[in-house]
DNA sequence: GGGCTAAGCGGACGTTACCCCGCTTAGCGT
DNA sequence: ACGCTAAGCGGGGTAACGTCCGCTTAGCCC
């Protein structure tokens, strides 16, 4: 047995690519620092990096997929506090818990980036459903756990998906000042979202 | 007392104003009918209109705006059916009763002009928190009346609006043809909605 | 009807996202 | 080690949004 890669199908990521994509990933975030998310062009992320613009392009395809690469570094340990932490937000607890459970955590976790989630949106076509983010299946897996009708049970992950993750990560707030929500409206939110699932899914 | 105009204040707006904005959303229809909204360029309906560029621009100011005026004839007729018109969706129902209705017509609205509603998003900044649309003030004077609890009621409007216009309006469709909702995933939504509601304002 | 003024108008211009295609080079097989 | 090939890379090119500013003209007052 000789010695094994990883990947045997796909070519594997090339060192320098790899490299390349770090350092552009860690200079973005130089950027958003200094600037503001809005700074952060294409061209002045080639430059900066001392890259070529194309170079830049291939790695994220397009200005929001930068955003979307930086935020799921943090996604990722987010879905791993879902999957694998301890209840209730972790396996465990009954679907109901776990449902209000995930929306307090989720709800604080897009207030804490919501500057780099908002510019994910940038461009327009594919809107992200939550983007690559676990809300829309967690949700639809622990309400398919519960006794709602089957029928409707699509319909109601999309509709409570939005309702959780729309306020803060799309419209940001509903106030005159149409900039960051406060802490006070996060916990807001929190709280009716839990309302919204007791009376869905009333305590036994 | 001489032949009053309309307006005293605000000078109204000039004759060959009104006739270029007339023709450029004319133009705009046409061009949506023929190609698809994402050929309506500025250029292009400056161009087809007979029109300069900076024409279409002061009377839209950007590219969602020919969208949203487009829009804006329908949601007018949309509203009056919903402030005057006959019960349930109209007033004089229980807020209950007129809630559901609303979700029921706000989706089928949705559903006939998502094409364009759509193309209302292109740009990224202001986030219509259903843009001109009523439904979030609608929702709120209609559950200001029922017994939730007031401290959570703007938080709950919030996701409520959400819940109603995000799966169709900003996501289209949970399936993997990210293009047009079926009339069966509207019906489902509609369902859904009235559950959901049902839950939260239990009937007497 | 004639002149005044603010609104309307046009199109050149700057900026930025995104495409393209020829050159370079990492990483593999032998 | 060495050559082959596909991936990576660079930067100039294009298209579209939105701005600016000087010219034109509708609509009001006399």
């Amino acid at each position: 047995m000789a010695q094994d890669v990883p990947f045997g199908k796909p070519r594997a990521e090339r060192a320098d690519a790899a490299r390349n994509r770090e350092h552009l990933l860690r200079t973005a975030r130089e950027m958003i620092a200094e600037h503001g998310t809005e700074k952060v062009t294409m061209d002045a992320l080639a430059e900066r990096s001392g890259l070529g613009k194309g170079t830049v392009f291939r790695r994220f395809g397009t200005r929001a997929g930068i955003f979307t690469a930086l935020l799921d570094e943090d996604e990722r340990r987010f879905q791993q506090r879902v999957l694998s932490g301890p209840p209730p937000l972790g396996p465990g607890a009954p679907p109901r818990d776990r449902i209000i459970a995930y929306g307090r955590a989720r709800m604080s976790y897009l207030y804490e980036h919501h500057v780099i989630a908002r510019a994910t949106l940038h461009g327009a076509r594919p809107v992200p459903m939550g983007g690559a983010s676990i809300t829309h299946p967690h949700l639809r897996m622990l309400l398919a756990r519960t006794d709602l009708p089957a029928a409707i049970l699509d319909a109601l992950v999309l509709q409570l998906t939005a309702a959780l993750e729309g306020p803060t990560f799309l419209y940001v707030s509903a106030g005159e000042n149409a900039d960051s929500p406060t802490p006070a409206e996060i916990e807001a939110l929190s709280t009716a979202w839990h309302l919204l699932i007791d009376s869905l899914l009333p305590p036994p």
